[in-house]
DNA sequence: CTTATTTTGTAATATTATAACGTATTTGGG
DNA sequence: CCCAAATACGTTATAATATTACAAAATAAG
């Protein structure tokens, strides 16, 4: 499979990209002195593999081809662990993970997610957070966490069905 | 209990704002030809009799006092109609649900969720739905759907900490 | 080395949601 | 009114997602 770039987003280069990010994954636990240990790098490899945002019990399934005693919690405590650490997101609405690409600042994700393949594309934009915390502003609101989640059509799978 | 007004919002009067909740969701209803039957209706006064958003079971669990054979589908079909016309929302980093507090136009909804009380207050506005198109388009994405749920602390809870 | 802390193993279970199929009710056409 | 079709609901089972609780092992700190 010599996938090159997928949908739109170019993220998904695969061949080096999976490599990279656990480089940067290490680099970032070795400087927080905390601990990202073969499972957490393994579940962390398993979430970047995946083309798209992938389930914990497809991380477990997949994690079980070299951990036969893998269960739930394992899967989840080490998931736990990286989103604590910003290096892995949740998408909410398909209960499913995907990594940060962008895991060096700390920040919530946005997505923009493709209801045709399936792909998701973390996008940053200071307009929309600042819309977001004055919008929040406008009724007292202090903001701590925030959740974004735009479903539609990427312009690849416009393009093929066009 | 002598609610007044709870929270930040004012949205939950609840001595008559469940009862106008129905009386609307009837009206719109009527006119689209759509049926809202006593058991969705009945789901329906159960989410806008709640404080806050609430989960499936919980709708299950009240809707069994007066419906003993109520089982998940009868809850889940419900909340699909309910949903699909508009008149409650699901809130995804909550899996629960909400009344719509705007049913008579179709939107997604915006929503502010309190960490310390659990009240969710839907907003709406516009630079904000601009920004999400925008940071949507410079992607060349096409929206459909669009979720966005900002957790923190409501004004009422801030001063009770203080 | 020994203790405390953190991580992982393991079993069980909780929570959320859907599938599949049958029955009953409602609706619309003749 | 009666029938056919569509819609809604009942019922059982199960799928999918996530957590609790406790024991064992590994690691870090003193």
């Amino acid at each position: 499979m010599t996938e090159t770039a997928s949908g739109w987003s170019g993220r998904h280069d695969h061949n080096s990209c999976v490599a990279d990010a656990i480089e940067t994954a290490e680099s970032i636990c070795r400087t927080r002195g905390t601990r990202l240990t073969p499972l957490r790098r393994k579940v962390l490899e398993l979430i970047w593999s995946s083309h798209r945002p992938i389930g914990a019990y497809a991380v477990l399934g997949q994690l079980r081809d070299e951990r036969d005693n893998a269960a739930p919690p394992t899967v989840y405590r080490a998931l736990d662990f990286l989103m604590e650490e910003g290096l892995v997101h949740r998408i909410q609405s398909l209960n499913a993970f995907v990594g940060c690409s962008e895991p060096e600042h700390a920040h919530a994700g946005m997505f923009l997610i493709c209801q045709t393949c399936g792909d998701a594309l973390e996008i940053e934009d200071d307009k929309l957070d600042e819309a977001i915390h004055n919008a929040a502003g406008a009724h007292g609101f202090a903001v701590q966490r925030r959740m974004v989640e735009i479903t539609g059509t990427c312009p690849g799978c416009a393009a093929k069905a066009a």
